[in-house]
DNA sequence: AATGAATGAGATTTCATTCAT
DNA sequence: CATGAATGAAATCTCATTCAT
């Protein structure tokens, strides 16, 4: 990906105004990059030509990739925290939670920051908590929906949530390569699997 | 990533003796390469030094950085072909398929590939299909093992693939990142299911 | 000067070869360029237009810059060398000496590449060495003329050499600014005094 | 070293109250940079990020970078003669004088600028009048001490001058390099030959 | 079968400077 | 006094690829 210099990402780090629309639109451009293109087309150059922007100017928001890299990465981060928050509130709440999952232009994005952190030493540690702190959020609605009840089926909270996260991912990127053998089939066991869960699952908070 | 030149990839143009040891060399660096540090890093020059050869020579034997990595994907294909063989020769089949798609070096790699064929259109449609061709393979075992068995589940040969396939990948990839909530439950569950499942399984051909 | 790798800088990685003639003209430009605008300014892209060169080509050569930079010290050192043994073989070979250190166009580049040393870590050590190189063939030098005879005046061959070094390197920068008070005063002193000192010496080797 | 504009120094021109804390501030932040890391790094960013200000402030205080610089050297010229002056009033002047010659951080300086004014045009004559300064007010000093005695020695106030700055600054500029090789014989050589020139030495003014 | 030479494109980053507020 | 925004230029480096030998 050419020159990178070693120094640590500055997460923190954040030139420009936090509400500024400049940024706003550097940073929706960027994820549209990467969805379409993957984390390596997320170039400073790409991204000002997209954006109709001069490529100094998203250097001056994001002095590094690295920074409009996990800028990007936080954004999607807080945007899967609201949809979890939002299942919990959803009238059939393990089915929101297994949509989410299955939903494609989301793991589209998730695909491409975990190939990133595979990749880039400094930013995976960033990327992995962001991920760690999704799947402790499911753990909560999971707890608060269904108590022990879980147990009977031989799984816990944190196991549905791996266990939805990988079926979901593989339906998705399969489809984003035009890869359907199966899919239906599994994603009508993992429906018909869940409203028999919901059955067992205990009152709404 | 550098510019990528827009030429078609010759998939079949091949220059060098096919049994070459050189030709396998880097081969096998580039997969190394790939694996360790991710597709995009798997440039001409990178794989040359690494093998401790002259950037013309991979060239020489790969006249295109996509042929080199259309023969990484065959050379994966043809592995994984193989151990799908195998588990059908196993003690255990369904267990030996889930150990495979389990393993997270196999996994690495298929992510590659897959992110690869994601952000490539020219290399899609190839890689796809190499993908699809090790999903019909496990059909036919599946189908040669359970025969209509599966029904009984919810579900088919194809769907079983994709739900251990999915499950794997998330655990694999999971682990590289240092990801771990919720990976023993869900493998747990994978496995006391599949135990039951081989109980259900007919007559080994 | 722009961002610079943390790697070492290759000091025996020598890309092309050794004799070829473009090799050697990228390295005579880049000699005057240090020479008349300073190491800062021997960048790709300037050396490359003086020499009439694409850049990339200078990257051929020179894979980094610090690669270029060492290879210049490098062949000024050398140079010096030759300087010093040509010194010794001279009529009168102290005086020769004194006006290897008083020669404005070699201090001029001995006082860029002390500069770089000063600014840039990686390069440090190298250059460091060539120096004390050139301090070590001069006391062989001194030792061989004057034996034990430099003790007489409160001199060894080495304190000579550093003396001769400090007096011959402010007089010449000093010239390039065009600052002069003092200079010809001192230049009478020191070869006033290397006369006196020529007297002392022992045969010729 | 990146961009520089051609706008003639506006040596004059100074915005911000001359007594500012700020602009103290900024001043020796620039100094330490440029003692530190050498001239070319002193850029406004470098600069402004060290001291904790906003890069535009500075360019407040100081609208080009060239002003900066000139300042440094400035404020480092006053410097210079106030140690000078204070070499005249001590018990020992010319040895006073000669540690001021080999004291390294000054030397640090004082190397950076004359390697400054090599490869700035703009720059270079206010920096050799201070150079000149320095030079004329030791002759001045130095006249007062010795008056005509010097002339036994073979040698001027300015010539003294010369040959002190010059074995100075190789001692210093060496030193910083870990070279030392001669570095106690030519001290002392020079100490033990300014013991003698005191004895030799009118009443102190 | 292998290699040295050359080239054009692009990515990352740093910088000085201007302008409006 | 001070700052945020914006911009154009340049420096460093990596790459894929072509060509001639």
């Amino acid at each position: 990906m050419g020159p990178r210099g070693s120094s640590m990402a500055s997460t923190t780090r954040r030139v420009g105004t936090e509400g500024s629309a400049t940024r706003a639109l550097i940073l929706d451009t960027a994820e549209a990059v990467i969805r379409e293109e993957g984390y390596a087309a997320a170039s400073t150059r790409r991204v000002a030509t997209r954006a109709g922007l001069k490529p100094s100017l998203v250097h001056y928001y994001f002095p590094t990739t690295d920074d409009l890299l996990l800028a990007v990465n936080l954004k999607g981060a807080e945007a899967s925290a609201r949809a979890i928050d939002a299942a919990l509130a959803a009238d059939d709440p393990v089915r929101a939670l297994w949509l989410m999952h299955a939903d494609s232009a989301r793991n589209a994005l998730a695909y491409e920051f975990i190939a990133l952190a595979n990749h880039r030493k400094n930013l995976r540690a960033v990327i992995a908590e962001h991920s760690e702190r999704m799947r402790a959020r499911q753990v909560e609605v999971l707890s608060r929906l269904f108590g022990d009840r879980l147990a009977a089926e031989g799984l816990t909270p944190a196991g549905l949530s791996v266990v939805l996260a990988g079926i979901g991912r593989v339906l998705a990127t399969e489809d984003a390569l035009g890869i359907t053998a199966g899919h239906d089939d599994a994603r009508a066991f993992v429906e018909h699997w869940l409203e028999r869960l919901a059955q067992n699952q205990g009152t709404k908070v």
